[in-house]
DNA sequence: TGTACATCAGTGAACGCGCGTTCACTGATGTAC
DNA sequence: TGTACATCAGTGAACGCGCGTTCACTGATGTAC
């Protein structure tokens, strides 16, 4: 903060990022603006402009950082591994599913602005990376297939169901019905819903 | 629109409700301004305020609507009835569960305004009757204890991996990074979702 | 049936808000010679 | 080692935006007698 030795900032565009990291931490994306961030950071408005096109464009840089330190916490709260592959890749599967409602409960704020409008934030062609975290649930459904737990032909689109169901749930926790509910019912609900939809991936559609 | 006699409009409260139903259905819920509803209806900003104690209650009163004609869809679209009480209980849940998300998908503006913060338009007091589709996938959860397919011991909180399911479905297909997923491959996702936690939910969680 | 009057449903003008963004600029920095 | 100059990273003032909401008001309506 007191390193400001002169005219020059000498490293505005990270001051900036960790102010909109900050605003976004309280009040999610919206609390973004060019004007608060470049206040907190002791500089005129329009030095933003240097660095960021515009407010969208510093808005996806923080969501990336954001998506970053998320996987990161992911990674970090890892359960240990149980007997036998199909049983590790399950329990990775489930820690993905966990872990991503437990970091949107954590901060709110920050799981807005990396994923309430990720549309907006994703580049639109189809080869730009995936959101860290949703990489992390590509590789633990692919160690599903290699465990031989999840047949390779329905590998395909098998995102889009736990992902559904644990942004879904995060949201109604969030925003939704269950935003008065108390944490540890909350955490029940949250395993019941991660096993659920891993149950139903894995089960075979054809028998019933 | 011509039927407004002298000063007295006669039925500005509902002229007001529909014209915010028209500006949510394209714009979502940001679209509801007061001032561009009065203006649809040919009177002045604060003319509002005799009918509604400010934009927020107007804003719920048009979601509660919303809410209505969404549940009134759902039901219309209901699979014909199959054999067997558990298959058709089991149909119906799926119909409720696919038809929040083709209300989504159809009517992306509407379902934004009565459901992607539905919290804030939620009243806080537990006793509140739900929204409308929430308590069609109730009555659906309940008709799978009737015909024994559901343990009733498991039947409370089986609301919640359900709705987290379609409700991240329909936000990942509308503002997610299945956006521009063509129509066609979207329902098989869809129905791959629904189907997943409806076997995810009614699986016996004790034995793997 | 007519009239006085309270109530109701609108009007018109104004306020403050804080934002994103643009303009023309100036002081600091670094590089070529 | 010194100097000229291009480039870069900031400044300061201003713009338009459209909103929600409040104020004091007036014209229309309906009711009591």
């Amino acid at each position: 903060m007191p390193d400001r030795q002169g005219y020059h900032h000498g490293s505005l565009r990270d001051a900036l990022l960790d102010a909109g990291l900050e605003l976004t931490r309280t009040g999610g994306a919206a609390a973004l603006t060019l004007r608060e961030a470049t206040r907190r950071v002791g500089v005129s408005p329009n030095a933003a402009y240097r660095h960021f096109a515009d407010r969208e464009d510093l808005l996806r840089a923080v969501a990336g950082r954001i998506q970053h330190d998320m996987a990161a916490r992911m990674r970090g709260s890892e359960t240990p591994p149980t007997d036998g592959v199909v049983n590790r890749a399950r329990g990775r599967l489930r820690a993905v599913g966990l872990g991503y409602i437990a970091f949107a409960l954590a901060e709110p704020g920050w799981f807005d602005t990396a994923f309430t409008n990720v549309g907006t934030l994703l580049s639109t062609d189809p080869g730009a990376p995936k959101p860290l975290p949703l990489q992390m649930l590509s590789d633990a459904l692919d160690g599903l297939v290699a465990a031989g737990d999840l047949p390779a032909e329905r590998r395909p689109g098998a995102e889009w169901p736990c992902w559904s169901a644990v942004h879904g749930f995060a949201l109604l926790a969030l925003v939704g019905p269950l935003r008065s509910t108390p944490r540890e019912e909350l955490l029940a609900a949250s395993e019941r819903t991660v096993d659920a939809i891993i149950t139903g991936v894995l089960a075979d559609p054809d028998q019933h």
